[in-house]
DNA sequence: ACCTGAACACCGTTCAAGT
DNA sequence: ACCTGAACACCGTTCAAGT
């Protein structure tokens, strides 16, 4: 619980949305209230209205800061490294904040804030490689749409209080299995074991699908090229 | 406003989940209360709770009963086939409850809800294409996290408030963007508009991504060929 | 320009008490 | 076994009034 509110100092926009983010890594999205908000920075809940028009829209300028840390990466590499590691930049970012996760899995909102920058960048780069019109368009929204929700999936949030009980059910649920009717599951149980989505019980924070993410960037760039022809 | 309980009749465990998946088919996530639930069932909200643990629990009950829509392809088609068939079938159900979507997006515990035999299934078509081992683990994770990742962002609900004002500010922004700092967003412009990611002011369901989609499983598709050697 | 007091209209959840 | 009354500890937001 930092105070990064001088004693009389004046409450700025600025501090707002930074102790909002620092509460939601501290305690998720879920726990996020405005009243505590002003609890922490030391005000009046009315206070806050001054600076930020409401819940969502703070929520959003989170968000923005988080998307803020992604980096380009240079514009003469080839292609498919260009978005390999772009794609990786953004994985990153929400690792290193994964609580603001669903906040842009939530909403259009934050998934459509202002990142012309990269939009522009990656366009660039799919006509580079050989797309043209709608084939740009396409390749566009399958890259952002594989790596944006791979990454959203991620990192989903645990359900909120259940935490060990709910852990523990379904390992035992992956664990007793009848067999014969899952041989497979059987078979690839302790290769899946929180290692694979569905069957995991832990957050993608602590088991990290760091093999899982490099083998889709494979996929998506093979899977382009291929649709190049080459 | 529909009354599934005729009067005098007991309230159902299932009643309250069909009820709560009604409400947020109406209204949304954002909306749903336990409270607003109980006064539509026309009982005190304590009663909803004799039937279900909490508002957690109750929300995994309606994720499942949307899941449950989809169905599993002929295991006997081509492999390729049988993915981009269940993928469509995933995102048919979906597109089917579009206000559902943020209970999937959100939760570990949704996403892990037992769904078992499709895992089954998809393994066991994994292993017909010719993967073996961490490659069946990657190569299922790429699925699964593509086009999971991909419906969800696809249909991520509008900033709850705002509406057409918020849509309206979209709309300029992409029309007003610089030239010069901007040369392909402008040359995308109008193919870009509503039909990608970033660059849309309408959810999913109102503005869908058919072709992206398609896309995406032809990319997935090509790219698995081309892992698997062929 | 910025902040507070006080209020409005809500929440989720619990639990003793009723039938 | 199932439901209600009553309460606890909260919310987000507004707005007149203060400085």
């Amino acid at each position: 619980v930092t105070s990064p509110r001088e004693e009389g100092a004046r409450l700025t926009r600025d501090a707002v949305i930074t102790q909002a983010l620092a509460a939601i890594e501290r305690d998720g999205v879920e726990a996020f209230s405005m009243r505590g908000l002003a609890r922490e920075l030391g005000v009046h809940p009315g206070s806050v209205y001054w600076h930020v028009a409401d819940r969502e829209v703070l929520l959003a300028e989170v968000t923005a800061r988080v998307l803020a840390e992604i980096t380009l990466p240079d514009p003469a590499l080839p292609w498919d490294s260009w978005l390999v590691e772009y794609a990786r930049s953004y994985r990153r970012a929400l690792h290193r904040h994964p609580n603001v996760v669903p906040l842009i899995n939530y909403n259009l909102a934050s998934n459509s804030a202002s990142a012309f920058g990269a939009v522009e960048a990656l366009l660039m780069q799919l006509e580079r490689a050989g797309f043209r019109d709608q084939g740009v368009v396409d390749a566009f929204n399958v890259v952002v749409g594989s790596m944006v929700g791979f990454v959203g999936l991620e990192l989903a949030p645990l359900p909120s209080g259940s935490a060990e009980a709910w852990q523990q059910a379904r390992k035992e649920e992956l664990d007793e299995l009848p067999t014969t009717e899952f041989p497979m599951l059987t078979k690839y149980r302790t290769l899946v074991a929180n290692r694979a989505f569905v069957t995991r019980w832990l957050p993608g924070e602590e088991a990290p699908l760091d093999g899982a993410f490099e083998a889709l960037l494979d996929v998506i760039v093979r899977g382009l090229r291929a649709r190049l022809g080459g």
